[in-house]
DNA sequence: TGTTGTACGTA
DNA sequence: CGTACGTACAACAA
C-alpha cells in the first residue's frame, strides 16, 4: 500500500535484510529456472531486484540500506557450537548469485552493510533503534521472524509470505493479532518453542500453540522460568527438563541492538546512481522488459533503452460484437487463452481471450449471438488464421464439445516449452513468460492482488485473460526462436503440435468398459482380499493392518522373528522379492499369504479405480499428458490406462473389461516388438547385433547363439534368460552389480558374461560409451528426431548423481526415440484413417490399440501394418505384430 | 490437510 | 547399485 503523498514526508529508514530476501526470492522463483544464456542463474537476483523496486516504489523511504550476514562465526556460535548447526547447504544454483546482488545494490548507490561476528538482523535492530532514536520511521524488509520484536510505534516489519510480492506488514497490533503476544514477548515465545533453522531445540510436546499459551499467561519467560513448578501435566514435567535449554535459546533469540554498525542512519541515502553501470549489469544479467523499467522508474529515471511497456487495449465483447472485431482482426497469428475446465475426453468453455497485434477482446462464448457464433466457428475452424495456445488439448476438447473446431495452431508454448526443457515437470505460463520475456504475468483481478484496478470483478477476469493471450502471443514468438536456434523446430511443428489433435481424438473417444463384468471382477478379488487378511491373522494370532508397512515389519521381524531382509530408510523391507525370499527361507506361511493379499488388493484396487472413471456412455476417457516424461514418451492418467495389468493371469482378466464398443466390430491391437532394442542396433550401428535381428530367429536366441557361440538350437532356456536380461538391461545403463541381482549369479560372473557379450557385439560398448561422452561435452542427450534431455548432473562431483545422469544418458536416446518413432506412427496412421470409421483408442509407449468399424478390420490392419512398419527407416526392419478380439485381452499377443 | 515413503502396475 | 511413468495407502507433520 503506498503510503499516502499528502501527509509532508517525514524521513523513513528503510532496512532489508539481504540474504533472507535473496533466499525467498531464490526458492520462490526456482521452478522458472531463470538464468542466462551462459547458464548463470538468476532467481535470487532477479526476484530481489523485484522486490526492492515494489518496495522502493510503494514505500518511497527517505534512506535505506540492505544488510548482509557475514561468513564469520557470529557471537550466538561462540555461545552455542550447534547454532545453526543442521543448516542445509547452499544450493548449487545459489552460488554466485549474493556476489551480483552485491554489484547491483553498489551500482544502485544503495548502501549495503555487513559486520563480521554480527548477523543481518543484529545490524537492522542496532540501526532500528538508533534511527528512531533520531526520530525516523523505520522500515523491516526481512523473512526472518525473529525481527518481530523489534516492532513498535514507529518501526514496522514487512514480513515476507510467499512468493516474491507477497508480504505481510507487522504493526504491534498485527503482531498481537497473528501470535497473541506483544513484539517484546516475541523472543521469549522463539525460545520456548525452538526453531529448527537455526538448531534451536525445543520441548517435546511443546509447540507454537503451548508456547503462546505460557507467555502470554505469565507475561514473560523470566515469569516462567520462575514459576515453572506450577506448570501442570506432562507438559510442565517436559518444561521443568529442559528449562536450561530454554534459558540458553533466549540468549539467543534476542537480537543485539549495539552492533558497532559504523553508518549513521541520516547517511543511508540512495546515492545517484549509475545508469550506465546498472545498464551493463542488468545486460549481463540479460534482465530486460518490465523489471528493468519498473527499477528505473522507482529510482526516477526512464530507460529509453527498456523493454516497452506491457500495456494492452482489452475490449470486453458484448453479443453482438464479436462479428465486426473478428471481421477487423488483422492476419498476424493471434494468442488465445481460454477460461474452462478440461477432462475425461471433454470440457467447457467459460470465457476466451484473443490477442492480436491491434489490442486485445474477451468473450463469452455462451452468450453470442448467431452472427457471432458464425463468425467465430469460421474463425476458429480457419486453418489460414494463425493462432497460438497455451496447452491446447483441453480448449480443443472443450471447444469439440460447444460444436466448434480449432484449425491453424502455428504453436502451443506448453510444448514448445517442453521441448525446450524437457526436464521440468510442469510449464506454467507465468513461469515461462517471466523466463522468457522478463514480465510478470500477475493476475490484477486475483484478490490480495496490490491494485485493484477494476470495480468490476468480470471485466478483471477479463482482463486477466487478455493478458494471458497476449503473452501466450509473444512467448510464441519467444520460444519458436528459441527452438529454431537450437534445431528443434521440425520436432514441434511436425510431430508434437498435429498430435495435439490426435490425443484429443483419442480421449474424447474413450474405450468402453464392462462394468457389469468389472463389478463381478472387484467382488472376487475383494473376497480374495478377505480370505488372506482373514489366514493372516490366524496365523499370527492377532489382528493388524497387512496394508501398513510399519506393522507388517512388527509382526514379522518382531513378533516372529523372520531373518531380516534388505534395509530401507524406515525399517527393512517388506516388498514382493523380499517376501518371496522370507518364504523360502522359513516355514511360516505368512509371507506366501501376504504375497497374494498384495495381489489381490492391487487388482481389488485396480479395478476399483477403473469403476469410477467409467463415464456416462460406458466408457473409460483417459487422459494423454504429452509434457511430463523428460524422455518425450507419453503418460496416462484419470485413469493410467498404460499399466493395466498384463503379466499374470489374474492380472489379465482386468483387460476383459475393456471391450469393443457398440456400434464398431472389435478391437485390434498393434505393437512394436523390441522397438528400443531395434533402435540401440541402428543407434550403435553394431554389425553383429544388426545380423541378430535379420537372421529371423527369435532376437534373445539369436543373440545367445553368437555371444556363446552356439548354433540357435543349442541355445537353453536358462543362456537365452540371461542374455535377454542383459539385452534390455543395457539399454538402462545396467551395472555388473544390478545384472548379478538380476539373475542371481556373483557380479565377477556378470561381468563376465558383459566382457563376453561385447566380444561379440563390441559397436554397443562404443556407442554406449560414446553417448555418454557426448552428453558429458554437450550436456544434453539427443533422440533420431533431434529431441533432447538436459543432463547437468553428468559432472556432478556427487557420484550418484553423476552415475544416476549417466544412466538416463543411456536410456534417454533409445526410449526418446522410440517415443518419436510410435509418435510419428500414430500421425501417419490418423492421417490414413481420416476418411474411416475406425478409430484410434489408445498408446501404451510401443502398442496401439484401435476399435474398428464394421467391415473395416482388413483395410485398418493394412494401414496398421504399413504406417507404424514404415514411420522412421531404420536399419533394421521395424516388426510390428497385431492382434484382434472383443476384449483388450482377447486382441493381445 | 498436505507431504513423504513404500509398494507396485506398465513399457 | 537399470530407465520412464501414475496411483494407492499409511504415516507423519502441522
Amino acid at each position: 500500500m503506498p503510503k499516502s503523498e499528502a501527509t509532508p514526508t517525514r524521513p523513513c529508514l528503510l532496512l532489508l535484510d539481504g540474504h533472507s530476501l535473496a533466499y525467498r526470492a531464490f526458492y520462490a522463483l526456482k521452478d522458472a529456472n531463470l538464468m542466462t544464456t551462459d547458464g548463470q542463474h538468476t532467481e535470487a537476483v532477479y526476484g530481489f531486484t523485484s522486490m526492492l523496486a515494489n518496495i522502493l516504489r510503494d514505500e518511497q523511504p527517505s534512506h535505506v540500506a540492505v544488510c548482509f550476514d557475514r561468513s564469520e562465526p557470529t557471537f550466538r556460535h561462540e555461545a552455542y557450537d550447534g547454532y545453526k548447526a543442521n543448516r542445509a547447504e547452499t544450493p548449487e544454483d545459489f552460488r554466485g548469485q549474493m556476489q551480483l546482488i552485491f554489484e547491483l545494490l553498489d551500482a544502485l548507490r544503495i548502501p549495503r552493510l555487513s559486520v563480521a561476528g554480527f548477523e543481518a538482523d543484529d545490524l537492522i535492530a542496532t540501526l532500528a533503534t538508533r534511527a528512531s532514536a533520531e526520530g525516523m520511521d523505520v522500515l523491516i524488509v526481512t523473512g526472518d521472524r525473529d525481527a518481530l520484536q523489534l516492532v513498535n510505534d514507529k518501526v514496522t516489519v514487512l514480513m515476507t509470505r510467499r512468493g516474491i510480492s507477497d508480504m505481510t506488514r507487522f504493526t504491534p497490533e498485527a503482531v498481537k493479532e497473528k501470535y497473541g503476544l506483544t513484539p517484546a514477548q516475541y523472543p521469549d515465545f522463539a525460545a520456548l518453542r525452538g526453531d529448527p533453522s537455526d538448531n534451536l531445540p525445543s520441548i517435546p510436546g511443546v509447540g507454537e500453540k503451548t508456547a503462546t499459551k505460557w507467555i502470554s499467561e505469565y507475561g514473560s519467560l523470566d515469569e516462567l522460568v520462575r514459576r515453572a513448578d506450577e506448570v501442570k501435566g506432562k507438559v510442565g514435567e517436559k518444561l521443568r527438563e529442559h528449562l536450561g535449554q530454554v534459558i540458553h535459546n533466549r540468549m539467543l533469540t534476542e537480537l543485539r541492538r549495539d552492533a558497532p554498525v559504523d553508518a549513521e542512519p541520516s547517511a543511508l541515502t540512495i546515492g545517484p546512481w549509475d545508469r550506465e553501470e546498472v545498464n551493463k549489469l542488468l545486460d549481463a544479467l540479460q534482465i530486460r522488459g518490465e523489471l528493468r523499467e519498473r527499477l528505473f522508474k522507482t529510482l526516477g529515471t526512464t530507460d529509453p533503452e527498456a523493454g516497452e511497456g506491457f500495456e494492452i487495449e482489452v475490449t470486453v465483447l458484448e453479443p453482438g460484437q464479436v462479428a465486426g472485431w473478428l471481421a477487423a482482426l488483422p492476419e498476424d497469428r493471434a494468442g488465445l487463452a481460454f477460461q474452462g475446465t478440461y477432462g475425461s475426453g471433454t470440457g467447457r468453455i467459460d470465457g476466451l481471450a484473443i490477442a492480436s497485434p491491434g489490442g486485445a477482446a474477451y468473450l463469452d462464448p455462451t452468450r453470442l449471438t448467431e452472427e457471432d457464433e458464425a463468425a467465430l466457428r469460421a474463425w476458429l475452424a480457419d486453418e489460414n488464421r494463425p493462432k497460438a495456445v497455451h496447452d491446447a488439448k483441453g480448449p480443443l476438447l472443450g471447444l469439440w464439445a460447444h460444436g466448434h473446431d480449432l484449425r491453424g495452431l502455428t504453436c502451443d508454448t506448453a510444448l514448445a516449452a517442453y521441448l525446450a526443457m524437457p526436464g521440468q515437470r510442469s510449464f506454467p505460463l507465468d513461469d515461462l513468460v517471466l523466463r522468457y520475456l522478463h514480465r510478470e504475468l500477475r493476475a490484477e483481478s486475483a484478490p490480495g492482488g496490490q491494485t485493484s484496478l477494476f470495480d468490476d470483478a468480470d471485466e478483471g477476469a477479463a482482463r486477466d485473460l487478455a493478458l494471458r493471450a497476449q503473452a501466450v502471443r509473444d512467448l510464441a514468438d519467444a520460444l519458436e526462436a528459441h527452438l529454431s536456434q537450437r534445431g528443434g523446430t521440425r520436432l514441434v511443428t511436425e510431430v508434437e503440435l498435429p498430435l495435439v489433435r490426435v490425443l484429443a481424438q483419442m480421449e474424447r473417444a474413450g474405450i468402453a468398459a464392462d462394468r457389469q463384468y468389472f463389478a463381478a471382477l472387484e467382488a472376487e478379488f475383494g473376497a480374495a482380499v478377505k480370505q488372506a487378511v482373514e489366514a493372516a491373522h490366524q496365523v499370527v494370532g492377532e489382528q493388524f493392518n497387512l496394508g501398513s508397512p510399519k506393522q507388517l515389519q512388527e509382526i514379522l521381524f518382531g513378533k516372529l522373528g523372520l531373518p531380516k531382509t534388505k534395509k530401507i530408510k524406515t525399517g527393512y523391507t517388506t516388498d514382493a522379492d523380499a517376501l518371496a525370499w522370507l518364504a523360502q527361507q522359513t516355514d511360516n506361511e505368512l509371507p506366501v499369504i501376504l504375497l497374494r493379499h498384495r495381489d489381490q488388493t492391487k487388482l481389488r484396487t485396480t479395478v476399483e479405480g477403473l469403476i469410477k472413471e467409467i463415464s456416462d456412455d460406458g466408457r473409460i476417457h483417459t487422459t494423454f499428458n504429452q509434457i511430463v516424461a523428460a524422455t518425450g514418451r507419453l503418460s496416462s492418467e484419470k485413469p493410467n490406462l498404460q499399466n493395466i495389468p498384463i503379466r499374470t493371469v489374474e492380472g489379465r482378466r482386468i483387460r476383459k473389461g475393456f471391450v469393443v464398443g457398440e456400434g464398431y466390430e472389435t478391437l485390434l491391437t498393434a505393437d512394436y516388438s523390441q522397438i528400443e532394442l531395434r533402435i540401440m542396433a541402428h543407434l550403435s550401428g553394431d554389425e553383429s547385433l544388426i545380423e541378430a535381428f535379420e537372421s529371423g530367429h527369435d532376437f534373445h536366441q539369436a543373440t545367445a547363439s553368437r555371444v556363446f557361440d552356439l548354433p540357435p538350437e543349442q541355445v537353453d532356456a536358462e543362456l537365452r534368460a540371461r542374455i535377454k536380461a542383459m539385452n534390455y538391461g543395457l539399454a538402462y545403463g545396467l551395472s555388473d552389480f544390478g545384472l548379478s541381482g538380476q539373475l542371481n549369479i556373483p557380479v565377477a560372473e556378470a561381468r563376465a558374461l558383459k566382457e563376453e557379450y561385447f566380444e561379440e557385439f563390441g559397436g554397443v560398448r562404443d556407442y554406449l560409451e560414446s553417448i555418454v561422452a557426448q552428453a558429458r561435452r554437450d550436456g544434453y542427450t539427443e533422440t533420431i528426431l533431434g529431441r533432447r534431455r538436459y543432463l547437468p548432473d553428468l559432472t556432478s562431483d556427487n557420484r550418484q548423481r553423476r552415475e544416476m545422469a549417466e544412466r538416463m544418458a543411456l536410456n534417454a536416446p533409445i526410449q526418446g526415440s522410440a517415443a518419436d518413432i510410435i509418435k510419428v506412427a500414430m500421425l501417419n496412421v490418423q492421417k490414413a484413417i481420416e476418411g474411416m470409421r475406425s478409430r484410434m483408442l489408445l498408446q501404451v509407449h510401443d502398442e496401439l490399440v484401435f476399435e474398428v468399424a464394421p467391415g473395416e478390420l482388413d483395410e485398418l490392419t493394412e494401414v496398421v501394418r504399413t504406417q507404424m512398419g514404415r514411420a522412421y527407416d531404420l536399419s533394421v526392419p521395424l516388426e510390428v505384430s497385431v492382434g484382434v478380439g472383443t476384449t483388450w485381452e482377447d486382441a493381445g499377443h
